[in-house]
DNA sequence: ATCAATCCCGCCCTTACATCA
DNA sequence: TATGATGTAAGGGCGGGATTG
């Protein structure tokens, strides 16, 4: 998926955290997923993530009550009074649907406008449930569904249209704890990296012949070819780099895949 | 076959409101 | 009771795909 297209490009780039000033430079793919990051304030490495499932469902019991106490006056849902209605645009006899529920919204006495349902918990148990088994609906489902609720199709859309905004925000949000995350793990591999190489640097400098007893003591046998390889340069391959079977203290994960086999130098 | 106009749908951003601490 | 934070239904803009003339 792209998703993962996108974590391979900010942990290439590293721009989990920090500068901005590379913002201009980033291909379309990054740039997006660099804007979600700031709509979520994820300007630096940062804390307090809010994980896991808080649907409509999980409201309180006591949220549930008022909500169907709320409601009472309508078979529908909870209107405090009107809203706007301009946008009837679906098929199926829609229009005459949305005529049978548009008294769910009619304004109140004094006129005034825009006040906002809630879904009682029974509605959005329903459309989570549907939901779960697909994340849109077919106009014969949502016509379907709008009945079974009575509400307006419009309503259903709409319902879902924030639910897939609200999975896709929270998909964000695990993304990037992954990332800081695979960012954390990196920076502490670099740091130990960074402090392996001043080690054998020093040790280049302090000691020679201690480095011809390593060489020595490398030489092995390559099992596939069963021919001598010498891991003190020159022996594996014509590479004037150092070989991989040399090494001091533990490995750098990177470098026991692909060449943990002793047949790759050869 | 091509093209412009239109429709439909989904996504995104935003607003307005309800609810809670 | 007032207020800021939070959750969410809904408005509106935009882009992309399908359809149509």
């Amino acid at each position: 998926m792209d998703r993962d297209c996108n974590t391979g490009l900010l942990l290439g780039l590293g721009r989990v955290s920090g500068d901005d000033s590379l913002g201009s430079l980033l291909p379309p793919e990054v740039a997006d997923v660099k804007k979600k990051l700031q709509v979520l304030k994820f300007d630096d490495i940062l804390p307090s993530l809010t994980l896991g499932l808080s649907t409509v469902v999980e409201k309180s019991a006591a949220t549930d009550e008022l909500i169907q106490q709320g409601c009472s006056g309508s078979p529908a849902s909870s209107f405090s009074n009107s809203s706007g209605f301009k946008r009837e645009r679906d098929g199926c006899g829609e229009e005459k649907e949305a005529e049978v529920y548009m008294k769910v919204g009619e304004e109140d006495e004094d006129g005034s406008p825009r006040k906002k349902l809630r879904l009682t918990k029974q509605q959005s148990a329903i459309l989570e449930d549907n939901f779960k088994e697909h994340s849109s609906l077919s106009p014969k489902q949502k016509q379907d569904l709008a009945k079974q609720l009575k509400l307006r199709p419009r309503q259903v859309e709409v319902w879902f249209q924030n639910r897939r905004a609200r999975t896709k925000l929270k998909q964000t949000e695990m993304d990037c704890e992954l990332l800081k995350k695979c960012c954390e793990k990196l920076k502490e591999e670099n740091t130990r990296l960074q402090k392996e190489l001043q080690e054998l640097k020093s040790l280049k400098l302090t000691a020679p012949p201690f480095c011809m007893q390593l060489q020595a003591a490398t030489l092995t046998v390559c099992p596939s070819c069963e021919s001598s390889i010498c891991s003190g340069g020159g022996g594996g391959g014509g590479d004037a780099s150092p070989p991989n079977t040399f090494s001091i203290g533990s490995k750098p994960h990177f470098l026991e895949f692909p060449f943990k086999h002793p047949s790759a130098a050869c």
